[in-house]
DNA sequence: TATATTAAACCGACCAGTCGGTCTGTTAAT
DNA sequence: ATTAACAGACCGACTGGTCGGTTTAATATA
């Protein structure tokens, strides 16, 4: 069947998954992958060319393992700000339901200065995230709910604030939790953005 | 003489740091920091006892490099907010002069995950530069100048933004200027924190 | 239904190369 | 003569990838 083949490939792909965040592109063997996989190398290199063809469609696979709730939201008729706080939601969920993904983000980056074609599906991926709060930006500057501001500078630097939820993920920070976090510094910009703040 | 020894541990500090950052640690060999060096094997052992003896040392040395700038700066009569905005300007500055730096710290990040010692002194340079933005944020307030705002929250804000510098380092990003971006979203910040903004 | 055919799926021993670290020196200064 | 500062040949553990072979299952044939 088709779909077994489909499944196969997830099943690599999750193990993979699993030990490229916790040990990381390079300490990671390919041995690894086959244990945690629980198929054989042959298997593995049967669905996947090599290590570093695994690794570029793990960046794949991170989106819709980790953003599906974005996307397929009909929001359109919510106010912007809401918008904007529903996806700080989503970023404290993921954050606490699955932490790994944000350290494969981690991953994802330091290996960008490596490898070029990793670099490349990694900035695609990041650019579809800023294409969304691109979207959010422009319908609540054009409800003139939002000041007329740089609609990428504005939402750069909301990625930033939620990009910056990894500090949580990096250190056993205590004085401030994630959530606090997350949703205050989205007021902050939000204040600083909305007409009549 | 003492310094002497001072001198080589140097030479050999900047080779490592050239040649971590280009390459990421696990793929830099000991032999490529040799030859980066101009010293030999056992010169480089000599003075350092490991790898990651070398990649800790380095962390330290990062802190020195990049933001001697931000301290011993006698800023205290200034406003909060154009200290803010002088960090932003030093930021910028070393983004223009020293873009390995932060790509050094993107590594620093991608190895915390994967080792106790190096996440430690990760945690304790960032959390150095936290305490930096702390004092400002605190003198803000006092001075009557920011909002009575949660101040580590506030500086984790900024740090935020600045830290999210390294997207223009990893992309070739045209929409906007490094520049532009970091100091329309200082304004953006400091806009929201202050008082009667 | 029973058997033969075939291609994909799968296995794991093995290889060739690599890399961190060691060790045996040699040199030069005190 | 002693010791610190090197030099670089070498070792052994490890790793990504290969390859010859086996199993499985779908399909064709009798």
């Amino acid at each position: 069947m088709v779909n077994d083949r489909e499944n196969r490939k997830n099943q690599i792909l999750n193990a993979a998954f699993e030990v490229f965040v916790k040990k990381g592109y390079s300490k990671t063997t390919m041995d690894d992958i086959v244990l945690a996989s629980k198929l054989s190398k042959g298997a593995l290199y049967h669905y996947y060319g090599s290590k570093k063809d695994l690794f570029l469609s793990l960046i794949d696979h991170w989106e819709v393992y980790t953003f599906k709730d974005f996307y397929n939201k009909k929001s359109e008729d919510k106010k912007a700000s809401d918008i904007l706080r529903f996806f700080g939601e989503n970023v404290i969920n993921t954050f606490n339901e699955k932490k790994h993904a944000y350290i494969a983000e981690i991953e994802f980056r330091a290996m960008s200065n490596q490898d070029e074609e990793i670099k490349k599906r990694s900035n695609m991926l990041y650019e579809k995230l800023l294409d969304l709060f691109q979207k959010v930006i422009k319908k609540g500057i054009n409800d003139k709910e939002f000041k007329d501001l740089d609609i990428r500078k504005t939402s750069m630097a909301f990625l930033a604030i939620f990009q910056s939820i990894t500090w949580f993920v990096l250190t056993d920070e205590k004085a401030v939790s994630a959530e606090d976090y997350i949703r205050d510094s989205i007021e902050l910009i939000i204040n600083s953005i909305s007409i009549q703040g």
